[in-house]
DNA sequence: TAGATTGTTAATCGATTAACAATC
DNA sequence: TAGATTGTTAATCGATTAACAATC
C-alpha cells in the first residue's frame, strides 16, 4: 500500500487543457459583466463557447465551489477567483528578447495590456540597436538580462529571435533565471524541467488552417456544391 | 441498423491534433534531412519531440502506408507525403486584412515564406493607410478583397485589426468569399460552419504560461527549495 | 538467417458527457 | 414550496500506449 498520507506535497495542478478553458470563460465572463449581467449560469457561460454546462462546472471545480445552486455563479466573484486562480491578479512583467518585426509588434499589442502583462524591458544582442528607444523603452545588451531576471523585476521572456538563434538565445535566458519563455521561433527548444516553455509557433497553425480549408473544400466538392477553388493554378 | 453503405461519403479528416503533430514531424524531419540522414524509425523521429513510437506510427498511418518494415521511413518520401498529406506542396496565397503592428510583422515573418505561404495583398478600411507600399505590396480598401478572393488569388486571410472591429471585417471576409481565417484578434470569431477559423490568441498562451510559471514554483516552494520569486512586490 | 521495425489490434488511460441528489 | 442550478458520481467516448504478427 503506497503512503498516501504525505501526497499534499504534490501541488495539484489542473490539466493545460483546462487552464485554456478558463482563459476562455475569463474573456466570456469580462463581455457578460460589460453587458451588466450580475449572475450566470454554466450553460449560458458555455453556449457563446459551444462548451457543454457540464465542462464548465467540471472545469471551474478545479479550482474551488464558486457556484450558488439554483443560482448560478456571481460573475465579479467568479472573475476574481479565476484571476487569482491563474495568478493573473498580479503584474507580470515581461521581457523582450530579439527587437525584428515581431518584437516591434508585441511591444504594441494591446492585448498583452489590457492583462497586467507588462513589457518593461528589451534585449537585443546587436550592438546596431542597443540604444535604441522604442515605446519609451531603451534596448538593453543581452547581457543585461541577467541583473534584471535575478532582481526579479521580470519573470517570462518574449524569444523574437530567429529560428538559428533560438536555442542559444533561449539557453542565456535560462542562465539569466529566466523560468517562462514564449517562443516564437520555429523551433522546438531544450530547456531544464524547472522552466517553461510554451512555443506559439505560427506555421503549424497556418498549416492546420490550409489543411482544415482543403478537406472542409473536398468535402463540398464531393458533394457537388462548390466550384473547385483548390489545385487550380 | 444503419446503412452503412453509405459513410464514404464523409471524407476522412485526420484529428485536429493528429494535423499538429504532423506539422512538427516534418519540421523535425527537414532537420536530419539537413544532417545528412535519409532514412529514420518511428523511435527517432519521435524522440526529440518527445513522442512515443507508437504514436508516431499511428499518426502517419492517418495519411497512407509510407514505412519499410525493418528499414523506417524514407526521409525525402516521407516529407513529400506528409506534404501533400497536409496540402502544403502547393502555393497558399494570403491576405494580411488590417495593417497594425502586427500585420507589418507577418509581413517581414520568414517562418510563412519558407513554406509556400506567400503575402499577396494587404487590405485596410483606413483611407490613410490605402496606396502605401509594404515590402513591395500596395494597400488596398477592403472593399477590393471580394474581387481578389472570386478570382481565385486568395484563400486565406490573417485577421490583425483590433479586437472592436474583428468580428465586422470578419463578416467582410466572409462575404467576399476568404474560407480560411487565422485570427489574431483576442475574440472569438462567429462564422458559417463552411469557413474555418484558428485563433492565435496571445495572451491566452500568456496566460498559460504564468500558470506553469506560478505552479511550477509553488511546487518548488513547498519543498523549500527556491526562495519567493513571485508574489512579492 | 537474425535483427530491426513496421502497421494494427487490444489494453490502458484520461477527458467529456449525462444523470442526479443536494441546495438555494 | 416549485423551479433552477450546482458539484459530483458514473457512463461514455476518444486518444495514447503496449504488444505482436508480418515483413524486409
Amino acid at each position: 500500500m503506497k503512503d498516501l498520507g504525505r501526497e499534499p506535497e504534490h501541488v495539484k495542478m489542473a490539466p493545460r487543457v483546462v487552464v485554456g478553458r478558463v482563459s476562455l470563460y475569463l474573456r466570456q465572463l469580462e463581455a457578460f459583466q460589460r453587458q451588466g449581467y450580475t449572475t450566470i449560469s454554466s450553460s449560458q457561460l458555455g453556449a457563446p463557447l459551444s462548451i457543454k454546462n457540464a465542462q464548465v462546472r467540471k472545469d471551474l471545480a478545479c479550482f474551488g465551489q464558486f457556484g450558488h445552486p439554483g443560482v448560478g455563479y456571481r460573475i465579479d466573484d467568479l472573475i476574481g477567483a479565476l484571476r487569482r486562480a491563474l495568478g493573473i491578479d498580479r503584474d507580470w512583467p515581461l521581457a523582450v528578447i530579439g527587437l525584428g518585426n515581431l518584437g516591434r509588434a508585441l511591444l504594441g499589442y494591446r492585448g498583452f495590456r489590457t492583462r497586467r502583462f507588462k513589457i518593461v524591458a528589451i534585449f537585443d544582442s546587436d550592438p546596431a540597436k542597443v540604444g535604441q528607444v522604442y515605446e519609451g523603452l531603451t534596448v538593453e545588451p543581452l547581457e543585461n538580462l541577467k541583473k534584471a531576471a535575478t532582481s526579479g523585476k521580470i519573470h517570462l521572456g518574449l524569444l523574437c529571435v530567429p529560428a538559428e538563434s533560438a536555442q542559444r538565445v533561449a539557453d542565456q535566458m535560462v542562465h539569466a533565471g529566466i523560468t517562462g519563455i514564449l517562443n516564437f521561433a520555429p523551433v522546438p527548444l531544450t530547456v531544464p524541467p524547472q522552466v517553461n516553455v510554451v512555443t506559439v509557433d505560427l506555421s503549424v497553425q497556418l498549416e492546420n488552417l490550409a489543411y482544415k480549408v482543403l478537406k472542409g473544400q473536398e468535402g463540398l466538392l464531393a458533394r457537388g456544391t462548390l466550384p473547385a477553388l483548390v489545385g487550380d493554378r
